[in-house]
DNA sequence: AATCCCTTCAACCGCCGTCTC
DNA sequence: TGAGACGGCGGTTGAAGGGAT
């Protein structure tokens, strides 16, 4: 890799590198990270932009808390697997394995709380006590040697209803970037929006739809939503014909076919 | 209103398997 | 066939939000 360790950059990722990586991701396809991560002039590691891409910014990741029949499968996936949490995410899509394996952690941990409560209450010793609302019970030990911090009652299927934003969460998901100093950027105001949607990834996709009909140089390998990766062939073609690969490496943001005033007019 | 504590989840780290040369 | 590069996976951490006190 020709980026330095020392200048990459760690931590959130900005609403800019979503932008530029959707964009970069949309035009080479979500396999050659390292490449991505160079032509696209952002500071990241590849690993770093496919973290980002596959749990956050790929379209075809569903928000939002488990359905409990996603709950339920995934209790009977991890009976089954274990803590194989890539396996039991291919087994329900648009979910990722650190959506699970989050869930898991979190929602087991109620779970055994509630449990080791009810069980200090009761002087029953039966062990065949299962959440009030789940209808699986695991076979095995519920938490691998996760920490019993005693915590308010809450039902472990506590659902409580979906109050998040598509993208937004709760929190901001662009916890460091430079919005506060971009007073003019519609991102300036983005924080206060944000549970509204402020911009989500569906707004960025169109936008990055409308500016392929904007400018015809700048036209897709394949279809994000189906996601096919293009071919080597057209991979091949384009990078020899369309970027100016002479200096290699560095495609920076001078290369980067939306500028960063585009970028935030379009906010 | 201020502070503390808990929860959530995005992101990093390190290891391992696969691929490419 | 071996070495290096890269991608994928599981474990862990830490920042931020929000509820409780």
């Amino acid at each position: 890799m020709g980026q330095d360790e020392e200048t990459m950059r760690k931590g959130p990722w900005t609403e800019h590198e979503d932008f530029q990586l959707v964009f970069h991701v949309h035009m080479f396809g979500d396999r050659r990270w390292d490449f991505i991560a160079n032509v696209s002039g952002l500071k990241r590691t590849g690993k770093s932009c496919r973290l980002r891409w596959v749990n956050y910014l790929n379209p075809g990741l569903k928000r939002g808390k488990l359905a409990p029949h996603e709950e339920r499968l995934v209790l009977e996936l991890h009976s089954k697997f274990g803590n194989r949490w890539s396996k039991i995410a291919r087994k329900l899509p648009g979910r990722t394995d650190n959506e699970i394996k989050n869930y898991w952690r979190t929602h087991m941990r109620k779970k055994a709380q509630e449990k080791k409560r009810v069980a200090s209450r009761s002087p029953s010793p039966s062990l065949s006590h299962c959440s009030s609302s789940s209808s699986v019970c695991t076979s095995q030990p519920i938490i691998d040697s996760m920490p019993m911090i005693e915590t308010k009652e809450r039902s472990f299927y506590d659902t409580g209803g979906v109050k998040m934003a598509p993208v937004m969460k709760g929190k901001s998901n662009y916890k460091n970037d430079n919005r506060k100093t971009d007073t003019n950027s519609r991102a300036s105001n983005c924080s206060s929006d944000i549970q509204e949607g402020c911009y989500s990834m569906d707004e960025i996709w169109k936008d990055i739809g409308s500016l392929e009909d904007d400018d015809d140089s700048i036209k897709p390998v394949f279809d994000p939503y189906t996601e096919i990766a293009p071919s080597l062939t057209t991979w091949d073609n384009y990078v020899s014909s369309s970027w100016m690969m002479s200096g290699q490496d560095e495609l920076s943001m001078t290369t980067f076919p939306i500028t960063s005033q585009q970028f935030s007019s379009r906010l």
